[in-house]
DNA sequence: ATAATTTTGTAGCGCTCGCTCTAGAATCAT
DNA sequence: ATGATTCTAGAGCGAGCGCTACAAAATTAT
């Protein structure tokens, strides 16, 4: 009944994925996303409506591929306590292996699109509580087994754990250095390890 | 022998400082800062030189104004200890008053501009060292008075705290919250107060 | 006053932006 | 084949971008 698209629709969004996340929503054009999607401006608009639009399907495609994925694969590996020590190193090994210093597309657009953008702050907001969740549900799991002290408060410590994750992805951007990006994560799970003493 | 000029520089790089603040380096027009320095573009080639030196004087007038004016007036006043927790105390309470959730100009440049800018990443990097330098003089302060534990290793935790400081600055942007933003500062701040354990 | 010098407002340069229009190429059912 | 429908490439729209050219206005030394 019609032409069939002469392009893969995922593989074209990865390509978007990786120009918004390398230079950011303000900086990547349209002719930027066509060029790197291999597609015309004609066809980007036909299959995926307006720039902010198409920005919108990256970070939902990103949520999926990079932090869901990770927190999945991860919790699927390791006992809950070594779950978030896992996550944090192997966010730091991205971090300082990239060597365009991307840091987190997440992050990024918490910093430079969600403020300007209540639906997309709303959205970045929600994958943003989805880490947080992860941090909680392990450390819930790993009070109950006992492997991280009853005085740890997973409201607090997820919390901190967020915005320690945070800090090493802005960190990354300017100073991708692996110690420093360590010595931000080393108390935080420190913490975990901490005989049983009340923090308050 | 010349015409006088009819504003006044301090007062229009602060205005400056602000569009840039609250707007983002790529988002701010020219046109944008000429209105808010009530100034016409002539006169703000001829004042600042062109957008991106503008914006390295705003990075500069904005370290001095904020983040050293806060960090002298804090340590003056304060014990090494005590400084470190005002610090993130007022972070946290400026973050939470600020109806555009700005965060603070330093770590959206550290996300925005310095990675596509080398000069301006070097210009971040070092205003953060500054930073860090605050919290690690602090800390070893704390340590010889003894109101920190020895075991306290001042080069990471110092690491730590401008880590979590900007996680704080960051997740400010998207989610303004007291009680998230306090429970990110609070087990480090805690760390502090722990008697003598070795953290590793 | 006059001359010298600097600032100022304005107009507009060339360029890129997000986006759309249009004509034709490609694919299906019939 | 034919017709219906969808996709594609390219040109180009109006608008805004960073920046500059230029002449008028303002100031001071002489």
């Amino acid at each position: 009944m019609a032409r069939l698209k002469a392009f893969d629709e995922e593989r074209a969004l990865d390509k978007a994925v990786d120009r918004f996340w390398s230079r950011g929503y303000d900086a990547t054009s349209v002719r930027d996303l066509g060029e790197a999607m291999e597609i015309g401006g004609a066809s980007l608009y036909n299959a995926f409506g307006d720039k902010r639009t198409l920005f919108v399907k990256c970070l939902e495609r990103y949520a999926n591929r990079s932090s869901r994925e990770r927190m999945a694969r991860i919790e699927e590996k390791h006992a809950p306590k070594e779950a978030i020590r896992t996550f944090l190193a192997e966010i730091i090994e991205r971090s300082v292996k990239d060597p365009d210093c991307k840091g987190c597309l997440l992050v990024n657009s918490a910093l430079d699109v969600a403020p300007h953008d209540a639906a997309i702050g709303k959205a970045v907001a929600g994958y943003l509580d989805e880490i947080r969740d992860f941090f909680r549900r392990n450390i819930e799991a790993a009070r109950r087994a006992g492997t991280v002290p009853k005085s740890i408060d997973a409201e607090v410590v997820s919390g901190h754990l967020l915005g320690v994750l945070m800090g090493i992805r802005a960190l990354t951007r300017v100073k991708p250095d692996r110690k420093l990006l360590e010595s931000v994560a080393r108390p935080a799970l420190a913490l975990l390890d901490l005989p049983k003493f009340k923090l308050h």
